[in-house]
DNA sequence: CCGTTTTTCTACGTGCTGTAGAAGTAGTTC
DNA sequence: GAACTACTTCTACAGCACGTAGAAAAACGG
């Protein structure tokens, strides 16, 4: 229920199917399989869908990383005492990503 | 399932069962229901449990920060893109947020 | 020993997810 | 336009986590 956001142009169910089989070799899955997810996903507002053509289209309604991002602030706000969990988050970051975030920070001072 | 983190000292289940009914006067939740859900903590390692003592205490084992904190880096964890991702999480937070950040970012240096 | 307190075992309802079959709908062809 | 086919929706079922709790077992106090 993830591969979805590998690629951002619209996308038939089929060509997720297609898309999952060629990596994982397991169980084939069932075109309507893909159908229903993708149908739970627009529910939920993560995915749109272009009816006009006839194999719909469903495209992401946010990339990949504005959806984890955003998940990083849902959990974030569940928090009262932000200053120490920024510190926890911030202690365990690779130097890689330290220096993005100060880079980031610094751009939009 | 998250109240167990208002108190950073060793408390009982009956500690937690007060804690909950003084907040909220929706209904009594019975002690044996507190039991099990501590159970469940402790078997997924969020909680240790001091036995010696009759009414078993129970203490967190990481902080409700440090927790965050973890769950910030899972969901950061699954993203290839870790720099689209941080840029968004940046973009989002708040000028308190984003100052804290740098402080942080600065003494790690 | 016997009652009371505390814990464990077991269980039920619910909601989410992965999976898919059955049935309906929409273009396509003759 | 009736039949065929490709696509989609409806409905369903199993599995899992979670909230909730009763019944039974265990441990403590007298």
């Amino acid at each position: 229920m993830d591969a979805v956001w590998a690629s951002p142009v619209p996308v038939t169910a089929y060509d997720v199917l297609e898309r999952l089989h060629a990596g994982e070799s397991g169980r084939p899955l069932a075109a309507t399989t893909i159908l229903t997810v993708l149908s739970r996903l627009e529910k939920k507002g993560f995915v749109a869908s272009d009816r006009s053509v006839r194999p719909h289209r469903y495209s992401a309604t946010a990339s990949r990383a504005d959806h984890v991002a955003e998940l990083m602030h849902e959990v974030l706000g569940d928090a009262a005492d932000r200053g120490a969990v920024l510190e926890r988050f911030i202690g365990g970051v690779s130097d890689d990503d330290a220096a993005v975030l100060r880079r980031l920070l610094a751009g939009s001072s």
